[in-house]
DNA sequence: CATGCCCATGCAAAAACCGCATCGTTTGAT
DNA sequence: ATCAAACGATGCGGTTTTTGCATGGGCATG
């Protein structure tokens, strides 16, 4: 035996009997509120009372009054329920996918016109999932994908893990970025031949694999061999060697949203037509609730809009 | 037999074990931790999630993790519990007279000295204990004392009701409150007798009935007859007649707090020293638990500072 | 393939809870 | 003053819920 019960908390059950009693003031009807009978309400509260120590409750047989501190464990009451009540709500909305958090990775191409496109898709078609965003290259996200850390990756081809599932979400065509008062700027269109033996600011080997593969892939196909000047793997900073006059780059339209003083964009007819994918990619067996109607939100992205040349 | 229960509604101890749960990781130690067993915390988990509808914890016989929804329910449950704790402690101080809210009566004289000292002095001496103050006349306080509506008043004699206890708390003496220019101001200290046959801003028999009895009689023992040529209820309004010139005005010494412009006090000789009476009275039957604590400040407040003149 | 770890489940005992009947007190009417 | 009605508290037996023990079954490790 244990002597004095030394369980010194309440049960919910027993705020909402007090509850009702103290706005019923009345014994029967919170008890018939609470679908039960009378008895076990007033023990209810005989053992909320014992629990904390506090008289909540004055009964005289003809009045039920509350007690000041009664008064203020009514409203902390109160407040316990809505809280109890939000929380099963909350936590079920999370489960039904209708609320969430995704940990997206996204490189940092993608960010200029894809992201900011799906962002307001989200505001509008599921205001209620959260999006954690963290810039990283395609690479990273392979591995941040399989240990967990972000549960969908916007990444570049080639992505060949098995436990993945992948949806290309985005095919552009190459622009050229070309300084103000370069020659090719009196073209409407250019043609990688146009590159040839002339200064091309170049994507790195390592931070910038996809784009670097893809560039000597097309221009070894096509027969053209331009200089490279400089190799880089940020998109921006090559625009801005453009500027400076080093020489031309060629880059994904969506980067036409960057608005460099004094460059300007030109097609470029390749073969194919789009050759820059973008990939979005989750492991298949992800299990958040809220995966599905992300990527419902990938699919009502799907029509690009064409962009217009500046 | 009920068949399904409809009993949407999970109870604190699941909320306790699953915290346990979520928080080892291990059914196991969440179990020892609750004192139990791991068999009936299993179930107490088994019962949360089916009344939630929802999956909180994925168990596969080697490791515990939590789902997207049992990470958003664990900062619920976390916050429902914390919330638990701080209403029982809450409601436990208020029972226990340390913190609380008294309904405070006072007139309006009384909030000119007594009752700012009042304040600081609960500041100091019991932060916890709100105050809601009331002015209203004696009369009222009586009333509201009565019905419960006000716990304590700080109010004028005399008080005969048998259901009240009461102390005073304030004994002081009368002042003259004369304009700029009156001849009275070279004296440092005057007698009822200056005021025979002169001007006097006089208390209404109704609204002011102490003060009004209390002059009346004090002049009649004195066997001197001011001039009564006004009669208000509110000492600031007789202050500004007084500023206007219409005459002079006994007060208490109290009043002199109020800075009028071009009025200036000079202390008056009375028998009994110092007439004026400030009582505090509550129900014997109060059972406010704040109602002792507040006492001990009126007690401490009884000290009265000598108020200097002007 | 054997072993150990760990959560789920079957089951009987224990505890908690409920409803019924009844008591004691208070209030208001006669 | 007396009586009846209203109301919350309490005693008690039956039912539901919970607990602990024993055990089952899946999965990783050696």
């Amino acid at each position: 035996m244990t002597g004095a019960s030394f369980w010194s908390q309440f049960e919910l059950r027993q705020l909402r009997c007090f509850v009702a009693a103290a706005e019923e003031l009345h014994f029967g009807r919170a008890a018939a509120r609470m679908n039960m009978t009378q008895p076990p309400l007033s023990r209810q509260i005989q053992l909320l009372e014992h629990v904390l120590g506090v008289k909540l409750l004055d009964r005289t047989s003809r009045a039920v009054k509350l007690t000041p501190a009664g008064r203020v464990f009514l409203l902390e009451a109160r407040r316990i329920l809505r809280l109890t009540e939000s929380a099963a709500l909350a936590t079920r909305r999370i489960a039904s996918g209708e609320a969430g958090t995704i940990s997206l990775g996204f490189t940092a191409a993608s960010g200029y016109s894809f992201l900011p496109r799906l962002l307001l898709q989200r505001a509008s078609h599921a205001p209620n999932i959260d999006m954690a965003l963290k810039e990283m290259v395609s690479s990273e996200q392979v591995d941040s994908l399989l240990t967990g850390r972000i549960d969908v990756g916007l990444l570049r081809p080639p992505i060949d893990r098995s436990e993945f599932t992948t949806r290309r979400v985005v095919r552009e065509r190459l622009v050229a970025a070309l300084p103000f008062g370069d020659p090719r700027l009196a073209e409407a269109a250019l043609t990688l031949k146009d590159f040839d033996r002339s200064p091309l600011v170049m994507y790195a080997a390592d931070g910038a694999r996809y784009f670097h593969d893809m560039l000597t892939g097309l221009f070894e196909a096509e027969g053209a061999t331009p200089i490279a000047v400089q190799s880089l793997s940020q998109i921006h900073s090559m625009l801005a060697l453009v500027r400076a006059g080093i020489g031309a780059a060629l880059v994904p339209e969506a980067a036409m949203s960057l608005h460099f003083d004094d460059v300007h964009f030109r097609p470029v007819t390749t073969m194919p037509t789009a050759p820059v994918e973008l990939y979005a990619a989750w492991r298949s067996d992800n299990d958040n609730p809220a995966l599905p109607a992300f990527l419902d939100l990938l699919r009502q992205d799907e029509t690009e809009p064409v962009a217009p040349h500046d």
